[in-house]
DNA sequence: AAGTTAGACAACCGCCTGTGT
DNA sequence: TACACAGGCGGTTGTCTAACT
């Protein structure tokens, strides 16, 4: 038995998360960053464990989640990825801007899998369903019979234009930096499509002994997910002064439910919440989470809000 | 109206790897 | 080298809702 499920039996609260738990987490990342996953818990006040709160974060909290029903693109590029990739879930997710492996891998099981199998392929092997005479079964796990993985980029149906360059899907450090069609200057992820920038350019950091430092990027297989990206310190347990989470001065950051549509009800689940629509209308739609029954463009309200607070562009 | 079922999504579990001592 | 620890990952389970009977 790991650690963690260790911790997870003795007082360690487990299961959904409450609106007042995610408030705590998030105020703490946004105060803080993410430092010692192992101590947030206790720095937030919350009665969870590390684990818990790291997936909470990465999952649901992080501000570039793009949440929603997934678009055909980013749909047909999840086949093709997974064609390539197998059931490698992260490396998939640092394809699209947004997304996270959870996500992705619970929209392939329940939704893509059917599809596939509808079309006649084979989700497993990506083939003719009763061309199976000497495919695996093992769920994708196989590679192409290559001994360099690499794919050309130009190849890609949402980057026609691109330079047809190799990518090495498997090396997290080969990531040439691309405008692709999924391209998103001030997106936060790194990627074959420049998706994520922490680096230095964006996250300017006061580096000392007992700061975390900002991220690097390039080189972390989770850069969509707990890249380390700080502005605290998180040793004594003070935020820096007047700093965000991109370094810049600013008032301390506090937690503005008002600005989450999913927190606008304590109860959150049968909660409903009015929302601008695409086109300049509105409509109510009940929360149960932030990713159930909503719009992409509800989540313009968070993204907006970030948007406001740290000046930065979403696309 | 109540019970059942299926689908979608959130969260957990256990294993693996990297790192520091 | 061995060990402990933290973090990451994929598989699996749990929970909730809507549709159906």
């Amino acid at each position: 038995m790991g650690r963690e499920a260790a911790a997870t039996r003795s007082k360690l609260r487990r299961g959904l998360w409450s609106p007042e738990e995610d408030e705590k987490l998030h105020n703490h990342i946004i105060r803080y960053g993410v430092g010692c996953w192992s101590s947030v818990p206790k720095l937030a006040g919350l009665e969870r464990c590390g684990k818990s709160c790291r997936l909470r974060w990465i999952n649901y909290l992080r501000p570039d989640l793009k949440r929603g029903s997934f678009s055909q693109q980013e749909e047909d590029l999840i086949i093709d990825l997974h064609k390539i990739l197998g059931n490698r879930w992260s490396q998939i997710a640092l394809q699209l801007p947004g997304r996270t492996d959870n996500e992705i891998k619970n929209f392939w099981n329940s939704c893509l899998k059917k599809k596939l199998r509808q079309r006649g392929i084979d989700p497993s092997t990506h083939k003719p369903l009763n061309d199976d005479a000497e495919a695996p079964h093992d769920d994708c796990k196989q590679l192409p019979d290559t001994d360099d993985h690499s794919f050309p980029i130009g190849s890609d149906p949402l980057a026609p234009h691109s330079p047809a360059v190799s990518f090495d899907p498997l090396s997290l450090t080969n990531v040439p930096a691309m405008e692709g069609s999924y391209g998103a200057a001030h997106s936060f992820r790194s990627g074959m499509y420049n998706l994520c920038d922490y680096s230095s350019s964006v996250v300017d950091v006061v580096s000392d002994a007992a700061t975390y430092s900002a991220y690097t990027g390039g080189g972390d297989s989770s850069s969509n997910s707990s890249s380390t990206w700080t502005c605290g310190n998180v040793v004594s347990g003070e935020p820096m002064p007047h700093m965000d989470m991109f370094g810049r001065d600013t008032e301390p950051y506090s937690f503005d439910p008002t600005k989450y549509p999913w927190h606008h009800d304590p109860q959150q689940q049968h909660a409903a919440v009015r929302i601008k629509d695409d086109v300049g209308g509105a409509a109510s739609f009940p929360i149960r989470s932030m990713s159930r029954d909503l719009p992409d463009s509800c989540f313009d309200l968070a993204r907006g809000a970030l948007e406001d607070e740290f000046s930065v562009d979403f696309l």
